[in-house]
RNA sequence: GCGGGUGUCGUCAAGUGGUUAAGACCUCGGAUUGUGGUUCCGAUAUGCAUGGGUUCGAAUCCCAUCUCCCGCCCCA
């Protein structure tokens, strides 16, 4: 035997017994997300590197070295690392900004970052997501979460943990920055490495830095004064706090995280995550957010947006396994061609069946029935003679010969 | 990218320097030439992630590489 190969590193095959698991995930998205108006797009699955760099944003750590990027005839291509850039890509490409706002769109689909893999990260997985294009009322970010929290009710998850916050707006957030940097300029020496580097690439995420020294600094009086002020505008704070009440009104429970940052450079306004106590530090089962200025970043017309992405896997490891399908029927005979043509015959009529192709012993198939079926169908030389099968329910033994032709309606 | 752990049959595992590497499940065959799910019997790793090294002798000790896991970073 040669050697054999493997599967790279952070990619796993979904093998048949786990694919009931994942159709739920699928049918339930379309179920959900259908009663939301939303209609499914499928995007390609890799795009012009310049996508995401000027879509999710250069300074991010997913565009800086997660990215599966390669030169295919002089083009840099990249294996998309996220679909809300692709989608907007589609969106402005096929003049959705014509069609009546807003536009509701949904995803599913294998997405591609080269991180360390470990429980809950992969290098290749999935995400299913959503995008509504053209609202920029609050109602719009609170539909989204709504449909968010009841995909998962209806995948059967409830006790996890909304988290939102507010970014602001371009002008408001940068201020706030440039207090940040300007109140925290005496300490940069004694800050971490990592977030030496936030404090130019991008000083929000210096505020949950989880190392020891930097709580400190930002637990000084006059740091944390900057920190935790209310730094957004008047209409951000009125947006953040309709938003607000529109959760209350319908009913969703959510804490407010003035660390939730997020990665991704497109956010503006509304931000939020949906968390599990059951998966480890890879804790995230959703995220997303508002992103107004993205269509225009990437050529469109001005189209505010917001949308969410969530993580199939990690879904699927907070779900019970999906038990497969038995057989309708599996026919027990030693007259491989009266099988066939019965299998066939009931095939045709939409029934699940198989039968021994290699013509074994007749208590091996009766065996192997057991296992796969949910009724035998015992085909002898005595039925054939009389044009009768004996059907026999598996589950309670009970077994009965009728007509050939009255098969269908005991299954 | 950094730090720590891990790896024996398809699966779960025993084995911690000394003759043919336990056991269980799965799979396959037989007991049983038309009645299964129970039972009984049998088969299935010249090999212990991979490659080197130490030793008379290595699954076991050492080194390297890889995998997966845990944490950091980041994210779904």
């Amino acid at each position: 035997m040669s050697k054999i190969i493997n599967v790279i590193k952070g990619t796993k095959d979904i093998l048949p017994k786990d694919i009931p698991s994942w159709h739920r995930l699928e049918s339930v998205a379309l179920d959900v997300f259908s009663r939301y108006g939303y209609k499914e797009i499928r995007t390609p699955i890799f795009e012009a590197t310049e996508l995401f760099a000027r879509g999710v944003g250069d300074t991010t750590d997913i565009v800086n070295k997660e990215m599966y990027t390669f030169e295919k005839s002089d083009r840099s291509l990249t294996l998309r690392p996220e679909n809300t850039a692709g989608v907007v890509r589609s969106f402005i490409e096929n003049g959705m900004s014509r069609l009546s706002a807003p536009v509701k769109l949904w995803y599913h689909g294998p997405m591609f970052r080269y991180e360390r893999p470990q429980a809950g990260r992969q290098r290749q997985f999935h995400q299913v997501g959503v995008e509504m294009f053209g609202i920029e009322q609050p109602t719009a970010d609170a539909e989204v979460i709504l449909l968010a929290v009841n995909y998962l009710k209806s995948l059967g998850l409830n006790d996890l943990t909304v988290e939102i916050n507010s970014l602001g707006c371009p002008t408001c957030r940068e201020a706030y920055k440039a207090k940040i940097k300007e109140v925290l300029k005496p300490e940069f020496d004694n800050l971490c490495e990592d977030c030496q580097n936030r404090y130019e690439r991008n000083p929000l995420r210096l505020l949950d830095c989880k190392v020891e020294s930097c709580k400190e600094i930002f637990e000084k009086p006059e740091i944390k004064k900057v920190i935790q002020s209310d730094f957004i505008c008047e209409d951000c704070a009125e947006h953040f706090s309709q938003l607000k009440s529109y959760l209350d009104t319908m009913g969703v429970r959510y804490s407010e995280n003035k660390l939730l940052v997020r990665g991704l450079d497109y956010y503006n306004r509304t931000v939020f995550e949906i968390k599990s106590n059951n998966l480890g530090s890879q804790n995230a089962v959703c995220g997303g957010g508002r992103y107004d200025r993205l269509v225009r970043n990437l050529g469109g017309e001005d189209t505010p947006a917001v949308g969410w992405a969530m993580g199939m896997e990690r879904l699927n490891s907070l779900l019970p396994e999906v038990e497969a399908e038995k057989l309708d029927a599996y026919v027990v005979s030693n007259f491989p061609k009266e099988a066939f043509m019965l299998a066939e015959k009931l095939r045709a009529e939409g029934k699940s069946v198989e039968f021994d192709l290699t013509n074994k012993k007749f208590t091996k198939q009766l065996e192997k029935a057991s296992k796969v079926a949910n009724f035998a169908l015992i085909l002898g030389e005595d039925e054939i003679k009389s044009g009768t099968v004996s059907v026999k329910n598996l589950a309670t033994s009970e077994q009965n010969t009728v007509k050939e032709n009255e098969v269908l309606a005991l299954l």
